[in-house]
Formats: C-alpha cells, structure tokens, sequence
DNA sequence: CCATTGACATACCAACGGTATGCGAACTAG
DNA sequence: CTAGTTCGCATACCGTTGGTATGTCAATGG
C-alpha cells in the first residue's frame, strides 16, 4: 500500500481522521463530539470525512473496529502463548479483563458501541473480534471433555457480560485489591466450569 | 396527589409524555427520536415538555427510573415469595431474566441507558433499583455462611452483567430451548458459588 | 374581585449531521 | 511533454434538532 504521493497522503488523512475521531470519542462519548471538532482536530474539513466515511456512525464503526481488534490480539496473544486448553482459555479471559479495562477503549467499545449501532450489530462485531475466541475456546474446552457438554452460545455471552460489566467497574474503582478480588471471583466461576463435570470427561 | 383541576392536569401530562417517550425511546432509540415527536404523540407542544422535564435526557432519565422500577419490583416480588435466602437469591436472578429480556424495556435500560446518561449515573441508578437486591442477597448468603466469605462487589457486578448480557441475547434469540438452556448455565454458575466453598460455613 | 402564579403555547435560535458543488494537484494515455 | 481525466479534498449551503425566551390564559388564593 502506498505507492505514490497521493495515495500515501489519502492513507495519512484517514489515519488521522480515525487517531483523533477515537481520542475525542474516547475522551467525550459519542454523543458529545461534534464532526466539526473532530475535523478541526484532524487539520482537515468536514469535505475530508465524508470522502472517507459515509458518516458519524460510519466513522465510529471504523473506531470501534481498531479498538476491537487491539483487544483480539492482546487475547489473543496471551492465549497462544500457552498449551493446555484450559490455560489458554483462563489466560485469555485475564487479558480481556485488563484490556478492556483501559478508558482509552472502554467508552467506545462498551458504552456507546451498542447505543450507536445498535446492539444486534455491536454483538456481530465483537462475535468477529475477540468473542470469537472466547466461543472457540469453550468449544474446545468441551470437545476435548474439559467442561461438560453443553451448549457454548449461553455460556459465551453470559461470561462475555460478566467480563464487559466487570472491566467497565474496574476502570472506575478505586479499591485497589478490586481488579484481584475481581478476579478470584471471576476465576472461581471459571473454575466451577470443570469442577461441575461429574460425568463424562471423555470427548 | 391530584389535588384541584391544575394539579391533575399537570399529573396527566407528565404521564403523557412520560408514556409517549416510554414507547418511542423503545421502538427507536434514544437517539432517532426527536422531541417534536414525542410532543405530538402527546397531544402538547415543547414548552410543556420543557416545563416538566429539564430537557431530552432527563425525560430519558424518568422513563428509565420508571423501567427500573418495574424490573425490581418483579425481582423482589419473586424473592419475596420464598424464605430460604439461596431460594430467594435464585428466584430473583430468574425473574431478572425474564423481565429485562422485555423488548419494552431492553433498550431504555441495558443498550441507551449507559450511553445517554454515562455508565457511572446508570450504575448508580440500577444500583439504587434491581442492583440493590443483587448486592443484598448476596450479603445475606455470605452472612449466613452458605457461601464463602469474599467481597460481594466483584461478585455482584460479574452476575449483573451475566444477566443483563443474556437477556439481551435472549430477546433477539430464535432458538426456543435459548432461555433454558441460558437458565442452566446460569444456574450451575450460581450452585458454584456454594459449592465452591469448601471451607467455613459458619457465620 | 383582583393580583399572582402555574401550566402550558408560540416564536425563535445556534449548532448539528449531511449534501452539492468547486478546484487544484496528482495520475495517465498519447 | 502535454492534454485530459480522476482523485482528494475545501467551500458553501441546507433541513433538522435540542434548547430558550417570551407570550398567554385560566386556576388559585387572599
């Protein structure tokens, strides 16, 4: 990609438009952030934007979609840097705590995701990001009989919630043995998985 | 209440609006209705919108205590019929389940309650309602010893946001065993909440 | 019966997201 | 090298929105 002057100057004013779109929803929500901000933010005019984006939900998708995928590769990462699969999975769910905790992403993923594209597409997108993993691993963990054979879609959303509520609790606490009273409680329900499999552990 | 003819029209066209915007807010979002709307569904114009309400958000904020209200009234009503602390605590996460999964109230209180009024100002209303029950039930299971003894907090924020994911999943589910099977998991989260508990089970 | 207040209606405004058009520099065909 | 085309924006403009300032008239209370 950018071969030639204009090409790299599109890729440039785009790459801006998205840091400083993300920084002042970041910072202010969705709501509260004017594109005239955002543009003169940017250095650029509003002429700019939607020649990139087909608008303020289009240019918060394309925020949202950044975000999302930081978070995938720090789950990610952390996962692949173990073998067993019920280490992948609890290292996992611990990096997603942290990552998510971060205010940099918590507003736009958490809070103004669902509002601004609706909750149906916001669960698409994070399906596609980092919830996958967490379906994927569920999956194996009951495949390979870890955890009892049982449908992994409930199980999957009720923990990508308790994990999202939690890490949107995190950022505003300010106990500081809360992220590990936190998890303790998280990792005993994690735990409960495999502990409340008194039958069939083959796959 | 309703004391002479003005009070009582008052009292009316604050229910009105409130009903109105009640019903708009959760056919369209927050967001893609417009005041103008909302006053000619109620038969007034902006001025007594304005006179009853300090402006958009704060008719949201009403319409939402009212949602909240419903919600924990079911709550407490479904605890309230039993007298075993672990029965009540189940029946009420059960009935949560079930009323939040209302398409009524889904929108107002899980997917723009956050976003138009800020996670912390919605946290602190849903404590004040259903949250509350959450945060006192469990005080009560870890005060009689049937689980163990750790900070509720984490736990209570890690359930509520199990609960309050599922039912959003639940109401745009197709699948007709989705909220048994939703239930189940739940459940053997909440039965390892005092299974795990080895240790002391005196108060 | 009159002055006051309360419950609105009316008229208006600034700001917002979005669109239509203009324009010059970068590319491309010959 | 050059003419023509396209691309990447800037400029100017528009309808709608949430919000405000003011007017109005009936209910109230002394």
């Amino acid at each position: 990609m950018a071969e030639g002057v204009r090409a790299r100057q599109r890729d440039q004013t785009r790459a801006t438009l998205l840091r400083e779109g993300r920084r002042l929803f970041a910072a202010h929500g969705y709501a509260a952030v004017g594109l005239a901000e955002i543009v003169r933010a940017a250095g650029v005019t509003k002429g700019a934007l939607y020649h990139h984006f087909s608008g303020k939900p289009d240019l918060f998708r394309a925020v949202l979609g950044q975000v999302q995928q930081e978070v995938a590769d720090r789950v990610a990462g952390a996962a692949d840097r173990r073998d067993d699969p019920w280490d992948r999975f609890t290292a996992g769910c611990r990096e997603f705590l942290t990552a998510a905790t971060d205010p940099d992403r918590q507003r736009v993923m958490l809070v103004d995701g669902p509002a601004v594209l609706g909750w149906t597409e916001w669960r698409s997108l994070d399906e596609a990001a980092s919830g996958r993993h967490l379906a994927e691993a569920l999956a194996e963990l009951v495949r390979t009989g870890v955890i009892s054979r049982q449908p992994v879609a409930p199980l999957a959303h009720l923990l990508s919630g308790a994990m999202n509520e939690a890490a949107l609790w995190l950022a505003g606490s300010t106990g500081p043995a809360d992220l590990a009273d936190t998890w303790a409680a998280l990792s005993r329900m994690l735990d409960a998985l495999r502990a409340a499999d008194p039958a069939g552990r083959a796959g």
